[in-house]
Parts: structure tokens; C-alpha cells; sequence
DNA sequence: GGAAAGTTTCAATACCTTCTGAAACATCGT
DNA sequence: ACGATGTTTCAGAAGGTATTGAAACTTTCC
């Protein structure tokens, strides 16, 4: 009985606070958040200055935001016929996205974590073997190494190249629950 | 040949200064991140003074670090017989460090974004069935829903109570690589 | 009970990331 | 080739979170 129109509006600015406050959560500057959720929710091809005005952000944000977002492979430009502006447009695809997400935190933010690990360990090699407090150290990293390396086994187990198996996997784990 | 002795302190520092950019990148402070590396890659129990003193960090930021990690359920205090200081001590077990990171992350913020998004599709319920812009926009959320629920399905279920799970897993996965 | 040792809180400050706005740059149509 | 339209970059400003340092508070021991 609400008027109809203005709600669809509403529900999609609750949508983008929401998933750029999730953003900012998880290390994605609010903004790149934002555009991107709007360009989800929406599922239309929007152009920058579309952007622009209904986020009421600068065009530099803008522009930078809509850049990362490409480089992550999750918005891909769009053109329209007889009419040279770039619009972008946000995967629609929900799996497709998380893959792409999860692919690119890997590579960012885990892959040196690990590397660095790796180098820590072997800053002292020398030792091993002849003090505890050494090889302590040294089965501690191990550990932590371990719990990584299943972790990213698992991730692109599921969100790998083959991509469906999350889905199955899911499915294949509910039935256990009582 | 490297005199031995110093070298354990710089690696123990390479891997606190790691672990805290880690830290920043998924949204914890860099301290809180660097006080959890140091308690536990030194795997001793420390107390405030030392901790201050190896991070050169403020008393008032070392407590604030330290009763955030207690929380989060990944530092346990520790007592020293005929010392009545409070010492502090980082759960050893990987697996058990990263079930109470997850939990703890899934209870913060995925699920107050599940209740935002729920709240969001209700926000324009009336007008379902009737305009297709309403409806894209439902099964968009429910889209995004359904991810967030196979996931939270997923993390539940293998670092969840049982909590072997994921090892289990992960050796099951494995073989079927070439 | 009171001094000493330890712990927590909080207003002020520092720091760092994000954002703006404007200028430089690129591309297209005529 | 030139003007018009669209895009990127960047130095400076804004904003917000993390950190400090000191004061308030608590506990323990004599």
C-alpha cells in the first residue's frame, strides 16, 4: 500500500551502507565498497557520473574506485551503441564474484604473508637442531605455515578454476546437520 | 657461523612486523595483530611491561591490544606462582586460534550484513510480483543470501565445535591433485 | 590502614588512509 | 586540426582510527 517507486531507491542505499560498512571491516576503503554494491544491486550499466551523483562522491573517487574494481574482476565495462561513455557493470554472477574476491585477497595479502614466514624460518637455519627455544620457534611457524597452506588448498579447492565445487560442497555438507 | 643468539630475536621481530601488516589488511589493528604474533611466536607468557618493552608501545595501548585479544578468545591469561602480576599467553594449537578468528569475524560483521540484508528485501516486499525491477532486486539479495549461507555453512562446519574437521578435509581434498 | 604494585580508562594527539577538486591528458567527431 | 566530450592523475584537505600519557582505580601485602 506504500507508494511504490521510491522504496526500491531506499532498499538500495540500505544495501550499498551496508556492504561498504563490510567493507571497510575487511581492509576495502568504503567507497570501492559502495560502487560496487550499488552497481550489483542495481544490474544496470552505470557511467561514472551516474555514479558520481547518486553516491555524492568526487570524480577522482570515482574513477579510482571504478579502476580497482576492474583490476579485481568484478565490474567490466559496458558500451552503449552510438554513444562513445563507458558504463560500467558489476558480475552478477554471486559465485563468480566471491571467487574473484577470495583469488585476489589470496594473492595480496596471504601469498607474502607466507613468503615472509618462509623467510623468517629461514633466517635461523643455522640453529636448528641444537637448541630448543630454536626449534620451538621453528615448529611453531611450521604450524602456522600448515594451517595456511590447508587453507589455501581449500580456497582454491572451492573457488579455484572449477568453480561449482563450493556449491556442491555445500549441499553435500547440509544434508549432515540433524 | 652467524653468532647464535640475536638471530632468534630478529626473526621472532620479522614475523611480529608481518603478521601486524597482515593485521591491517583484514581490519585488525596493527598492534593487537602484533602483540597476538609476539605472544605467539615467543610462545611464553609475557606480561604487560614485556610486551610494552619489545613493542615499544604504550601501556594504555598494550592493555587495550591485550583485553581485545582476550576477547577474541585467542590469549589466555597465565599466572606465575608467588607472582601476583598477570602474565599472558597466545593459544598454541593453530587450529583452535583459527576457529576462534573466524567465529569471532562471523559474529561481528558477516552476520549484522546478513540482518541488513534481510531487512533490506523486506523493505520492498509489497511491491513483489508485480514489477520486474522488484523482483531482480529480490533475487539479487537472495543471490548474494544464498552465498553468504553456504559459506557460513561452510566455516561453521569445519571449524565449528567439532573442529577437526578442516585438517580432515583438507588431507581428503589433496589426493586429487595430479 | 596505608603504601606499593598493578591495571584500566579516557581525553587529547598523532598518524595515516581516503577523498576532493582541479588540471593534465586522451579520444572522438566534424 | 580543432573543439567537445570523456578519463586519469595528483597534491592538498578532510576525516577517522589508533596511540599516547597521565590520572583514576583496584588489589595485595605488611
Amino acid at each position: 500500500m506504500a507508494m511504490p517507486g521510491g522504496d526500491l531507491r531506499l532498499a538500495q542505499d540500505r544495501f550499498v551502507a551496508a556492504w561498504g560498512q563490510m567493507g571497510t571491516a575487511w581492509g576495502i576503503s568504503r567507497t570501492m565498497a559502495e560502487v560496487h554494491a550499488l552497481l550489483y544491486i542495481t544490474g544496470e550499466a552505470l557511467c561514472t557520473d551516474d555514479i558520481m551523483a547518486r553516491l555524492e562522491i568526487s570524480r577522482g573517487n570515482a574513477s579510482m574506485s571504478l579502476r580497482a574494481l576492474l583490476d579485481w574482476g568484478i565490474v567490466t565495462r559496458a558500451h552503449k551503441r552510438g554513444d562513445r561513455k563507458e558504463y560500467f557493470l558489476a558480475e552478477q554472477d554471486v559465485w563468480v564474484m566471491a571467487r574473484a574476491i577470495l583469488r585476489e585477497r589470496l594473492k595480496r595479502e596471504v601469498e607474502p604473508l607466507m613468503a615472509a614466514m618462509h623467510e623468517t624460518r629461514d633466517m635461523t637455519r643455522a640453529s636448528q637442531g641444537r637448541r630448543k627455544d630454536y626449534d620451538d620457534h621453528h615448529e611453531r611457524l611450521d604450524e602456522l605455515l600448515g594451517l595456511f597452506e590447508v587453507m589455501e588448498v581449500l580456497v582454491q579447492r572451492f573457488v579455484g578454476p572449477a568453480g561449482e565445487g563450493l556449491q556442491a560442497a555445500a549441499t553435500l555438507l547440509k544434508p549432515d546437520e540433524p
